[in-house]
DNA sequence: CCTACATGGAACAGTCGTGTTCCACTAGAA
DNA sequence: TTCTAGTGGAACACGACTGTTCCATGTAGG
């Protein structure tokens, strides 16, 4: 039954996208835009909170698959691997934003386990590239990557609001996270091309 | 007429508070949480979209105010002006929220246009700083302003959910933003403790 | 005292989103 | 062709929120 599951794939699709513009747009906004019916929506998903439900399911998949993809918990330089994380991330974080916003889930205990879970990866990376000496031990680990992962925000709406190009987004938010933005402090980072 | 200015502002404060963890919420339930009645609410703002309004013209004065008086057009070692915005904005991040996602307000032209003059002056400040050779200047101005709005973002948030202290927030902020997270980057800036 | 004013409770009609049921249509499989 | 699964349109009841009106209360100031 490859049809039942297209129609479900364009459901949660275009239900993302829809979403995340407005977080209040009706269930008859989203069967529209998906091109079905009404009905057609409400088989699929009964209600409205089932709907959200799969839709974070959903969406928790693929990026738990993209950082999994992303090997974070392989032994090399911290640029290189923050490098393909973010690169596996960064196409994503669009259609993760109604996480944060619409977000009806959170009172379900195993969805913010997983929340939670997400950046764990990233947490060892950055806690073995400090015990490695690559990273300042001053910071909080938390607070390098909450600055990671805000960049790779602010990248992403960036690119969706024309301000920075999307080739250029990558090397940005890894330099930038990593070496900063004053002139003198990064003599070495051949970094960019 | 400082009874009606009180409640007005009670309303527009709680307005704010509430919209921020529940966009949706119900006049009704902004009434109740302001402790008037929804009649009066009406009677201060006659419709849903009325409150929004009022509600994103406050916001937008708080922090044209805060930036303003952080005086960003000063010619100051760009670390220290940042530091005076950042110091300025963090406090306001919170309340500011809804303004990304509520918004019901960005159809309007001029909201949409204070909010980008908003930037402004940051932007103007970078650019400086660049031609005085204290950033770098293979980055994009707009890039170097998205990360340090989105580290306050992070940092304000950090705050809220208890990962990181509030006292730590500015210097982690004009910090890592300046210098980054790598350890052999910066030996010089003394600005940790 | 009493007038003015701000308030808030109650009730109302209108609208919108939701969830459901029933029925007709279509394409593909048997 | 016939059967069947998937579909979508129409209509419905229900509930929630909104915006409005009317009236009763309480309080500060003349």
């Amino acid at each position: 039954m490859t049809s039942t599951d297209l129609t479900r794939r364009r459901l949660l699709d275009t239900a993302a996208t829809l979403l995340c513009k407005d977080n209040g747009a009706s269930l008859a906004e989203v069967a529209a835009a998906a091109g079905v019916g009404r009905t057609t929506l409400h088989r699929y998903f009964p209600s409205r909170h089932d709907l959200l439900l799969a839709l974070a399911e959903d969406a928790l998949e693929r990026v738990e698959a993209a950082v999994s993809a992303a090997r974070p918990e392989a032994d090399e330089p911290v640029a290189v691997v923050l490098t393909r994380v973010a690169t596996a991330v960064l196409p994503l974080a669009d259609e993760l934003r109604f996480l944060d916003v619409g977000a009806a889930v959170w009172d379900l205990p195993e969805m913010v386990e997983r929340w939670y879970d997400l950046s764990r990866p990233v947490d060892d990376l950055v806690s073995r590239a400090k015990a490695k000496g690559e990273l300042r031990l001053d910071l909080p680990t938390a607070w390098v990557v909450d600055l990671f992962v805000a960049a790779i925000w602010a990248a992403s709406s960036g690119i969706s609001d024309g301000r920075i190009a999307r080739r250029d987004a990558i090397k940005l938010i890894v330099d930038t996270v990593l070496n900063g933005v004053t002139l003198s402090a990064s003599p070495k980072s051949g970094g960019a091309r």
